[in-house]
DNA sequence: ATTATCCGGGG
DNA sequence: GTGTACGGATAAT
């Protein structure tokens, strides 16, 4: 019997002679693109009230709606639920759509106590019970069958793990973007308006295809008779490059969906799927596209799902994201008038097939730059890349945890109800400790950071949802949670804690390889790592989790709380003075002690620390700003300054950074932030002010500087507060100038009298003379800095130069 | 404050 | 497909 060995990359299933057989496809070791065929079959657990259930399980079969079902075996087996010993029956049933049929039927029966894991696709299934993870390398053993694929199909006879965990490498990557005729002021519509060019990059590839011919020197545009020919040269494309994965930027909810829908229109085959399908759509708000056999990465889902945590960005567009992760952007042309230039003067498309071109090119970078850390997901969590692509937080756990529960003998539990949903939505978790900070200016800050809180407090404590006990119980040895009235068990450790801790440790090896040696693989893996980690705490207060507990995740928080408290009592006890704490860090003034003393304050901490926890001493800091919240004289939280040893600055929460504050204010805020850390010097910082102050009043500031950048977030008429953006956008309407939702309005306030909406204008037609300057220096300069001076009892009068003239006046 | 709803990205 | 949203921001109450 031949063995091959290979790496699978997508799996689907298929009703062959009445039975289910698994398909994985996937690439051999030397490169040959097969699909390995494999016979499996459909089941899920039953809890019996009473044993003599399992006869008349085993007899079960009939007809609902024209189909019939079967149950074809029953087994017993000793399982866990939540840590309770069960006597469970393994459901075997003919077909997968036999599992909802038999699920709903058998629920109703008083013999059944419960039903598990109907739920959970057939597929997924398989790769867990089979211990087979995509992307790893895989053993078979079976001869090629003969049926209809575009790729060799075999037929297995045995099929495992390999035994070292080779991960696949040089995956062919091919990048796609569409780019269609929309008349100006129209959304879009796939139905009406065709697709007039669409880009393709990969290894070997880089091309447009449009549909209408023009000059041009480009050797990378390519021309085709009309848009038919377009989706048949797309068609043809694909079969060529057999990639394994095909990435594109919003390509579930865009590309794919439009190209599958112009070729229904147009009659046009897309068989481009291993087993001669199309590109298949999963409907909802959030729609997914599938192609049998390759898996599609759609960039945004990873970078908004998965990642969204680890990249911190305004917006998602393709150039944001790009231009954070890469370095590059878009390239710029007037999208808008695509429609018309296409129309009436062809001539002038090439900008709009370079632009075509680099957003294929930025979306293949991307998906490059990002498969490592989405392989190593996959290989942490066992599923497709077409899946881990797209799974939240709590999926991710989800998944993780019906992966484990094997090891443990454990079964889920059901997914709540509607009735219990509601129910867990109501009740809240009381959230993290803060210590206020008190407005100031501060000299030699020490900072430290509880490492992985709330993982290391579930992994440390035994937090688990089979772990839980009243806070009376008599159990040995039990961990009391007063400020929950719960305990847990120390007897056995809880699932969930014991796959915390796998997790945590896991990391904690990988970033010791690392401080050894650089490797960009495990520093993915790390970082999968941490994000999996960071997941649970979150999950066990998700009303859907199946293993969702609110004892467990109140705990957690409780815990952090009490840590964090009891380590600063502590710290004070040794001297120094918090001045500000938040979840899991510490903020201190050494109030004169040695730098020496700040950093051996953490060992003393972390003697008494339980398990997996620990204090990290996080730096060292010659001086650091507070200032007080918007409304109250109490300290502003997750809003401050520090100066780092190295003279650079660390600013958290200030406006430097946001949208709907002009450039202008941003640099002041930013200067006076730096002169008053570095220097100490109020006096100084606020001569710069009054400089800059000056400077707009006497309109020597470019208009550059002056613009302020809001995003028109629906369409211009369904807005009833006109915002000075929505004026803007109401004036390039009338000149024309269709703006859609999305824009950022780019816009200047200008002198005159009435509201700001009327005085709004656009930068490119406003003159230095024009601007507001007392808009600007009291609307957003003053703001901007306010707070600061205030720590230094500077009042508004005086920022604005006016405290000087009127204390001549008092005398 | 708390709850309902709207929206993302793509052209 | 043995299944379906999700989290953040803003408007409304």
């Amino acid at each position: 019997m031949p063995t091959f060995h290979f790496y699978p990359i997508d799996i689907t299933y298929r009703i062959v002679s009445g039975k289910p057989v698994i398909y994985l496809y996937g690439r051999t070791k030397d490169g040959q693109r097969i699909a390995v065929a494999d016979r499996f079959d459909p089941y899920f657990w039953a809890i019996p009230q009473k044993k003599s259930v399992k006869e008349r399980l085993e007899n079960l079969s009939g007809e609902k709606d024209g189909e019939s079902y079967s149950v074809t075996s029953v087994e017993e087996k000793k399982k866990r639920l939540l840590g309770k010993e069960v006597e469970a029956l393994k459901v075997t049933v003919s077909q997968p759509k036999d599992v909802p049929l038999v699920r709903e039927l058998i629920r109703e029966w008083d013999d059944i106590q419960s039903v598990h894991e109907a739920d959970i696709l057939f597929t997924r299934r398989y790769l867990i019970d089979k211990k087979i993870i995509p992307m790893t390398l895989v053993v078979v053993e079976g001869e090629e069958g003969r049926e209809e694929s575009r790729i060799p199909v075999i037929a297995a006879t045995a099929i495992r793990p390999a035994e070292d965990e080779e991960t696949m490498k040089g995956l062919g990557i091919l990048a796609v973007d569409i780019e269609t005729y929309y008349p100006k002021g129209k959304g879009i519509d796939m139905d009406n308006n065709p697709i007039l060019m669409f880009a393709v990059y990969g290894k070997n590839i880089s091309r447009v295809i449009a549909w209408k011919r023009f000059a041009t020197k480009r050797k990378s545009i390519e021309f085709v008779q009309d848009e038919a020919a377009l989706l048949h040269r797309f068609r043809e494309i694909v079969l060529e490059e057999q990639p394994d994965i095909i990435t594109g930027y919003f390509s579930d909810g865009f590309d794919l969906p439009y190209i599958k829908r112009r070729a229904e229109k147009l009659k046009v085959n897309l068989d481009i799927g291993a087993d001669f399908s199309g590109i298949s759509l999963k409907k909802g708000m959030d729609t997914e596209s599938k192609i049998t056999g390759i898996a599609h990465f759609d960039v945004i889902k990873f970078v908004r799902g998965g990642l969204r945590t680890s990249i911190a960005t305004d917006s998602y567009s393709l150039n944001a994201v790009a231009s954070k992760l890469l370095g590059e952007t878009k390239h710029e042309v007037e999208l808008d008038d695509l429609a018309e230039v296409w129309d009436k003067r062809p001539e002038k498309l090439e900008p709009y097939c370079d632009y075509n071109l680099q957003d294929a090119l930025l979306t293949y970078q991307l998906a490059e730059k990002l498969l490592p850390n989405l392989t190593e997901l996959v290989k942490l969590i066992g599923l497709p890349l077409q899946d881990c692509n797209r799974m939240s937080f709590s999926q991710l756990v989800e998944s993780f945890l019906l992966r484990k529960e094997g090891e443990f003998d454990e079964i889920a539990p059901e997914k709540p109800t509607e009735h219990e949903l509601a129910k867990r939505r109501k009740v809240r978790l009381q959230g993290a400790f803060v210590h206020e900070p008190t407005p100031g200016l501060y000299h030699d800050l020490a900072v430290y950071d509880f490492r992985s809180l709330y993982p290391s407090i579930i992994a440390s404590h035994n937090i688990s949802p089979d772990t839980v006990r009243e806070a009376d119980t008599l159990e040995e040895g039990a961990f009391v949670v007063r400020e929950e009235k719960v305990a847990y068990s120390t007897a056995k450790k809880g699932f969930i804690a014991a796959v915390v801790e796998e997790v945590i440790t896991r990391r904690m090896r990988v970033k010791d390889i690392l401080k050894k040696k650089k490797d960009p693989f495990l520093e993915a893996r790390a970082m999968m790592l941490k994000i999996l980690a960071n997941s649970f705490y979150g999950y066990l207060g998700f009303p859907s989790a199946r293993w969702y507990s609110f004892a467990c995740a109140a705990s957690v928080t409780a815990l952090g709380r009490r840590y964090i408290t009891e380590t600063i009592e502590k710290a004070e006890k040794a001297g120094f003075k918090v001045l500000y704490s938040d979840t899991d860090s510490i903020f201190l003034s050494l109030q004169g002690k040695s730098k020496a003393a700040a950093k051996k304050f953490v060992d003393d901490i972390n003697e008494h620390l339980p398990g997996l926890m620990e204090l990290e001493y996080e730096g060292f800091y010659p001086s650091g700003i507070f200032v007080s919240a918007k409304d109250n004289k109490g300290g502003a939280k997750k809003r401050y300054a520090l100066l780092r040893e190295d003279g650079s600055l660390v600013i958290k929460g200030f406006e430097a950074v946001r949208r709907n504050t002009s450039v202008i204010a941003k640099e002041v805020q930013e200067h006076v932030l730096k002169a008053i850390l570095e220097k100490a010097d109020d006096k100084k910082a606020l001569n710069y002010l009054h400089g800059v102050i000056k400077g707009i009043r006497e309109k020597k500031l470019a208009v550059e500087k002056m613009v302020i950048r809001t995003r028109l977030t629906k369409p211009i008429s369904s807005y009833d507060a006109i915002g000075p953006h929505v004026a803007i956008a109401k004036q390039m309407k009338g000149k024309g100038i269709d703006i859609a939702p999305g824009a950022i309005i780019r816009y200047v306030v200008t002198t005159g009298g009435g509201r700001i909406r009327d005085r709004a204008k656009l930068p490119e037609a406003t003159k230095q003379s024009e601007y507001d300057a007392d808009y600007y220096i009291n609307n957003q300069i003053i703001p901007a800095v306010e707070k600061i001076f205030e720590v230094f009892g500077h009042t508004k009068e005086e920022l604005l130069g006016k405290g000087a003239q009127m204390r001549l006046l008092e005398f």
